[in-house]
DNA sequence: TATGAATGAGCATTCATTCAT
DNA sequence: AATGAATGAATGCTCATTCAT
């Protein structure tokens, strides 16, 4: 039980901008959108954050977390690796249906980005690590690949991962998500 | 036999746009920028170009022209469909370390823009389709495939080059590049 | 005869940007309000000068002009060099009363400023290394001192004119102004 | 015998505004500068001090103690009020050398001011009116002058000690105290 | 055709101060 | 007595675009 009345500032101002950065993008979203939908002063902004590009790791951070969690849910009931690494394939389709293909937030985000803001960018490449990572560990859970086959399909399946939501992202359908999906079933046999 | 006195102020226009939009972003490239580098005045350059976006539009046209001959020259040596799709991958790496990954100008200008503008979207979609049905063209001189054959490799390729720019473009290297190959090898026999 | 119909944007900038500036200084004046009081948008006035501090650099040339010009006019009829020193304290008591001894526009404004902003500074070493080249000038004229006197003397008397106004400024009264011409004529015998 | 288990949290208030002020300038000094320094809470220091205005008087009426304790210090061996005076301008040299040049706190305060802020001039009119009353003083123990000697020649000394000051500031260096010391020695004989 | 001048709306950020606890 | 959280107003500056000539 707590006291607060209105619950967290933070959390409200992450909130609008992880909604305005992902759906309309980081150029187009103003400090100013961000605080009326969070219905937040300017200053109080600025307590809690230093600046937009801190604003926007914050957001690539919490959307890590979430993307990584919601993809895991979804894989949930399949039984093993492999299957789960094909199986991403329909998260991505469902997912990016569930957003009107609009992209992955990470791809997004550094694209178009003043030449001196380097935290967004570490934030992006940690991020694209920990997915390969996790299909590294459900090849490894197959106990049918050597180390160097590891690496180098799971940096395969990446570029289908990759291509597929940009590819999907360019021409607002799924066609290139089932493409990734048949193309990553044929390199897993 | 032309009367201008000063050779082609469009062009110049285009040409510092060109420049300045894929190498610092479209957001990031004010039309100060494009005129100042361009040696233009305002005025002028808003009679040839309407706004900024018809600008980047034409810009796009230009590079989806300057692109595709770039990659047919270099693939111009090899012999057959299925080799020049296979070496693409190496024109890949060698335009991608040239413009130190700066990945593709389609994919990162259609990430951050503005809701209503929809004429560069347009050119995207255009330049992927374009690339795809040249990509199943080649696969079509092999005399190898079906025509259905020929559509769903000709997306799993498009998924290969898609996914490896950006993979490439976001972790600066070419590791991606060269793990596509590898997969589009495996695709092509 | 000129065409045009409005007088000097540029103009107009420079003489709210003087006004405030002197009257009410340098940190106290904002942008909004050079503008609102001239009468031009924002984006005009940075068409004209680059910044706040450009802006002040320029109207500490233009002051310093029209300072010495004002000092000059007034000393116009006194015939010799030693009068014309001994006067400008005269100046000085005629000139603070006129602007309710607000100071030297140049000691205010250097008091409190970011460090960074060096051209500023500049602008007033130069303003006080003139006036002390006039005094100099004038003692010259006089043909009573050696060039080390001279040197000697247009320091002194330039610490004179600098105690004198400030004080002046900070009492709201002309005494420090009588007190510093007395001095003066005593150095000057 | 005190029950504060912190030692002074006004005193580190006062502490780190005197240094901001004096070394950064008022206006460039914030509030969150202060406090971060003072290793305050915000709310803590507006108990202490109704404004930011609050502090720089208090910080003035220290700096009043403070600095004339240092000059009669640096004056304590020299025998006479005429002696104590001309030293004076030796004291200034030393400690504007130890300032760099810095000027004085009184005079760099009140050029730049919101132009409701009169309790900042009182105090300033007040530190140079104690600093005449002093040289008067001096004057007075050297049982040579008149009354209205000593209040002519007192002022004149002011105004010596003011323009030598800020003279020195726009300079940065300590040509004009050195003569403004020789001007004065010639007052006094 | 070409241009320099001008603009309103917006940018991210910081200010001194107050409130609720 | 002390504090972290919050605020409205203002800061200097830049944007893409249009106008008058």
């Amino acid at each position: 039980m707590t006291t607060k009345i209105k619950p967290g500032v933070k959390e409200r101002i992450l909130q609008s901008a992880a909604d305005l950065f992902y759906f309309e993008g980081y150029n187009q979203t103003g400090i100013n959108q961000i605080i009326s939908e969070a219905k937040v002063a300017k200053a109080s902004m600025y307590q809690h954050f230093r600046s937009k590009q801190d604003i926007a790791v914050a957001y690539l951070q919490e959307r890590h977390e979430m993307w990584m969690n919601m993809m895991l849910d979804f894989l949930a009931t399949k039984e093993n690796g492999i299957e789960k690494i094909i199986s991403s394939f329909d998260f991505l389709d469902y997912w990016l249906n569930d957003v009107n293909f609009r992209g992955c937030g990470f791809q997004n985000i550094i694209t178009d980005l003043p030449k001196d803001q380097v935290k967004i960018p570490e934030v992006v490449v940690y991020h694209k690590k920990e997915l390969t990572n996790w299909i590294a560990s459900m090849l490894d859970a197959a106990n049918k690949y050597s180390d160097e086959e590891i690496e180098q399909l799971s940096l395969e399946i990446m570029v289908l991962i990759e291509g597929a939501i940009m590819l999907s992202q360019i021409n607002k359908d799924n066609a290139a998500l089932l493409a990734a999906k048949r193309c990553c079933e044929k390199l897993l046999k």
